[in-house]
DNA sequence: GCACCTCGTCTAATCGATTAGATGGATGGA
DNA sequence: TCCATCCATCTAATCGATTAGACGAGGTGC
């Protein structure tokens, strides 16, 4: 708010108006250090009404050293995993009043690196860094700026970061042991690129569990990529007969590229994928997946923010049978 | 950064070093109102170097009433058009230097209010918003606190906030005239819960141009509900032969909906929906819309925030023939 | 040689909220 | 009645960066 001229409206503007000092203005704003008498406080809040005061919270966070804003890095938005992560991560700070600055690496470590460091010159008051891989541990000058860190879904925690994922092993497991109920002896794995952190270990999960003679397929994290990479191995009559992927958004692009080459889902080709975003639930077929605790990970990631004592997760993934594996919908 | 005490490095440390005042440090770091001599620049560059300085955004925010901070309310991060959006508005702010604070209003008017006195609270230079709908303007406390405001999609404009849309009438127009091209009489229209602002009109454009007798349709803007609907009708024997979805979101709801009541896309049911968003892209089928330019409009959303007199948008939306209208794939 | 300007730098006020320390009036106990 | 408390409030320092005004040294013009 701002009075007739422009000029915004201060702690002071209400303290004269309200004919005491700054401080009992502050003290009653923020049911302050001291106490105020009933009457006086009265005033003040009507003072403040009348003026539509608005506490300035740049000059609260550059005398009590904190902005009650926290960053957000992740690898890309539109991609439902993500999305739905910021989403929860945005829940979980708003239950403990900070806003969320939030910014898209696309992908890149580098790109990464310098969103770090704008939020720190922003004097962010914690970060969330949701990458895709886990190479250098980005978070690095967080640690120097003494702001705290967490990863969330895959990272590097060599730098004592902590890093807040499901339990990946459990769901590659199930996700195989489902497909072969199905009767499906030979499953394939369409893993992103390459295999880093606790998440790349899910290709090694798979290759431990399903033998060597396994068909191993990557591409990138991306429905355009796992689409075209279909239709090329549709070309070549080299599609699996059963195929884990490692993250919903190559589902979707498998079960595109498996529509526009007249691949049936499930009966040439079933499908199984390891995130389990919302998405999942309105593709043709729908998606079976395991999906991961998101909210449960997001919030803990934001705890862990606050309270780094607060306790893991049970995290476990959970088979959400739909259409894509050969389940008939329930 | 911090000095090993932990305590953050700030101008004046960096003043000591260089053995400079705080004043010629600040000119360093601004290439600042005055000059500063070449070698006494070295010094300072060398000392700010060697602590580790990162200057203090919110000190510099205090004195220069900017924050380097936009704040961006949205109905759903998570519905593609948005979330496309959001990253578009990110880069468009990125160019001017700036970070973004993003907020999820979930469609809730109420809860845009709330985000959009959060985000004045803590001192932003301005916001976009983009509402789903538009009911009350609720940029009026930003105007009230001199804080520029754009709607971007949809919104109200009674205040004076500027609003940037893409052509809704050519785009319906032009579906319509395509789906009339592939053979279709009846056009029915998939609409949200209600019609408010430009984007509301595009359904009395559809009635305008389709007649009285054509089938109106209504959802809420989610996948699950469109889907829903799909299958209620399809019980009902009462599955329209062509239809325009208002946007991707109720689209790919209506995909999956038709798939699990064996409805085929295009062959039962044609489908085109106003939007054009990335997911269109990898549905089955793909999905043909009408893309609206949503690089183009976000940043013009944003240059208005900093500049009111940004010229307008051609803004046309482009049809994208994809199959689900029929056609057959490029 | 003197007045004057320029350049480089320093001093200190400022942004708005917070809060420790000081102050003054009222209350209670002896 | 006098002193010790206590409560409500005020005064002023503080957070860190910015920048207008002051200042001194060196240079120029006449």
């Amino acid at each position: 708010m701002s009075d007739p001229a422009g000029r915004p409206i201060t702690l002071a503007d209400v303290a004269r108006r309200a004919g005491t000092s700054t401080a009992v203005v502050s003290y009653v704003m923020n049911d302050g250090p001291r106490p105020v008498a009933a009457a006086t406080r009265e005033r003040v809040l009507a003072a403040a009404a009348e003026l539509g005061y608005r506490p300035n919270r740049i000059a609260r966070a550059l005398r009590s050293r904190t902005t009650g804003v926290v960053g957000l890095v992740l690898a890309d938005a539109l991609n439902p995993y993500f999305g739905a992560l910021a989403r929860h991560v945005e829940q979980a700070l708003a239950g403990h009043e900070r806003l969320m600055l939030i910014g898209n690496a696309g992908y890149s470590a580098e790109r990464e690196r310098q969103l770090v460091e704008r939020f720190l010159a922003a004097q962010v008051d914690g970060l969330v860094i949701a990458s895709a891989d886990a190479g250098d541990d980005v978070t690095v000058p967080a640690r120097a700026a003494r702001v705290p860190a967490v990863h969330l879904h895959n990272g590097s925690t060599a730098g004592g970061t902590p890093l807040v994922t499901a339990d990946n092993e459990q769901a590659v497991r199930e996700a195989l042991a489902h497909l072969r109920a199905h009767g499906h002896r030979d499953v394939a794995f369409l893993a992103g690129p390459q295999d880093t952190g606790p998440v790349g270990r899910r290709r090694e999960i798979w290759q431990a569990a399903a033998g060597s003679s396994a068909v191993l397929l990557r591409s990138d994290y991306s429905r355009a990529a796992a689409d075209a990479l279909i239709r090329r191995l549709a070309a070549a009559d080299a599609v699996p007969r059963a195929l884990i992927a490692a993250t919903d958004e190559q589902a979707i692009g498998v079960l595109s590229g498996a529509y526009a080459a007249d691949l049936a889902v499930p009966g040439r080709l079933a499908v199984i994928a390891l995130d389990g975003t919302p998405d999942g639930a309105h593709t043709a077929p729908s998606l079976t997946v395991t999906a991961q605790p998101l909210q449960a990970m997001a919030q803990r990631a934001v705890d862990l923010l606050f309270d780094p004592a607060t306790p893991p997760l049970p995290a476990r993934a959970v088979l959400v049978r739909r259409r894509s594996c050969g389940c008939e919908e329930g």
